[in-house]
DNA sequence: GAATCAGAACTCCGCGCGCA
DNA sequence: TGCGCGCGGAGTTCTGATTC
C-alpha cells in the first residue's frame, strides 16, 4: 500500500503546476479515492491537498529565492491561476508575503510580526530539553514551537543553539504544542543542495508556571513528509545560500 | 504606471464521518 | 474497502489600497 501512496507524491512532486484532482492521485496509486485518502493521512499525516499545497508553496520559495521572476509569474509556475489565492496561502504558511520572503532569502533580516502572536499573552510554562542530530549539523539549530506537526506561518516562540545539546525556552503560552527542530545537514553525494534536518515533537501540553521536558533528534526526513514551509530565523538564509 | 498585497463574494470539490 | 452526503475550506475573480 506505500507503494501506491509513493507514487501518488512522486506525482505531486513531478506535476505539482498541474491541476491534479483527488481521483488522478488515487489513480497513480491505484488504490480507490476512498481509501487513497484515508491511506494518504495515515501515512504522511496531512491530506493530499495540503501535501500538493505544500509543495507548490516550497517550490515557490526555492524560485523566489534563485531567480528574478515576478511574484506573479511565479504563482503561475507553480499551478496557482490566481496571484490572490498564491499570495495569501503563501503569507498563511510561510508566514512572510512573496517579497517580503525573497528579501530575507537575499540577506535582509527577518521582519519582526507587527501584531505579537495572538496567545502570547496567555500564562505561560516552560520547556527544556536536549536535541540529538544524525547525521551531525552543519549549522545552528532552530527550535521554535508550532500549534501543528506540520509547521505554518511563525513560531509562537523560539531560539537558536549553537549545536547539538540542551536548550530552553522559558516561556512558553499555556496550550497544546509541537516542538520543531531543525539544522543544514550535511550535501549527500551527487547532490549540490544539503540536506535540512527535520526533528518534531508529538503533542506537548504546556500549563501556567509548569516545566516539560523533551528530548528531540534531528534527521533528514524520509519521501513521505511534506516540505517545510515556514521560515527559519538563523538558517533560512543559509538553506538559500547553499 | 506597474507590481504587489489583501479583502469580499462566490463556486466547487476535498474531506470527515457514518454506514454497508 | 467502497460509497453517500453535508460542510468547510481552497481557489477564482474582481477590486481597491499601497509601495516603489
Amino acid at each position: 500500500m506505500k507503494d501506491g501512496i509513493r507514487r501518488a507524491i512522486d506525482a505531486i512532486r513531478d506535476r505539482y503546476e498541474e491541476p491534479l484532482s483527488l481521483d488522478d492521485l488515487a489513480r497513480s496509486a491505484m488504490i480507490s479515492k476512498f481509501h487513497f485518502l484515508r491511506t494518504f493521512r495515515r501515512v504522511t499525516g496531512v491530506t493530499p491537498g495540503r501535501f500538493l499545497s505544500a509543495v507548490r508553496i516550497h517550490e515557490a520559495k526555492h524560485l523566489l529565492s534563485t531567480t528574478t521572476l515576478s511574484v506573479a509569474d511565479i504563482s503561475i509556475q507553480v499551478g496557482y491561476g490566481s496571484l490572490g489565492t498564491f499570495t495569501r496561502r503563501f503569507t498563511e504558511c510561510v508566514g512572510l508575503s512573496p517579497t517580503a520572503y525573497r528579501r530575507v532569502a537575499q540577506g535582509e533580516p527577518l521582519p519582526e510580526d507587527g501584531a505579537t502572536h495572538p496567545l502570547r499573552d496567555r500564562p505561560a510554562g516552560s520547556l527544556s530539553g536536549r536535541i540529538h542530530a544524525i547525521p551531525p549539523a552543519e549549522s545552528p539549530i532552530f527550535v521554535g514551537v508550532f500549534d501543528s506537526p506540520v509547521p505554518r506561518g511563525r513560531p509562537v516562540t523560539s531560539r537558536l543553539i549553537e549545536q547539538p545539546g540542551p536548550f530552553r525556552l522559558t516561556t512558553v503560552p499555556a496550550g497544546r504544542w509541537h516542538l520543531l527542530a531543525a539544522a543544514v545537514g550535511p550535501t549527500a553525494d551527487g547532490h549540490s543542495v544539503p540536506s535540512l534536518l527535520l526533528g518534531m515533537s508529538d503533542e506537548l501540553r504546556i500549563t501556567p508556571g509548569r516545566h516539560v521536558q523533551v528530548e528531540l533528534t534531528i534527521r533528514t526526513p524520509d519521501w513521505r513528509y511534506p516540505p517545510l514551509l515556514s521560515v527559519l530565523p538563523g538558517i533560512e538564509r543559509l538553506r538559500v545560500a547553499a
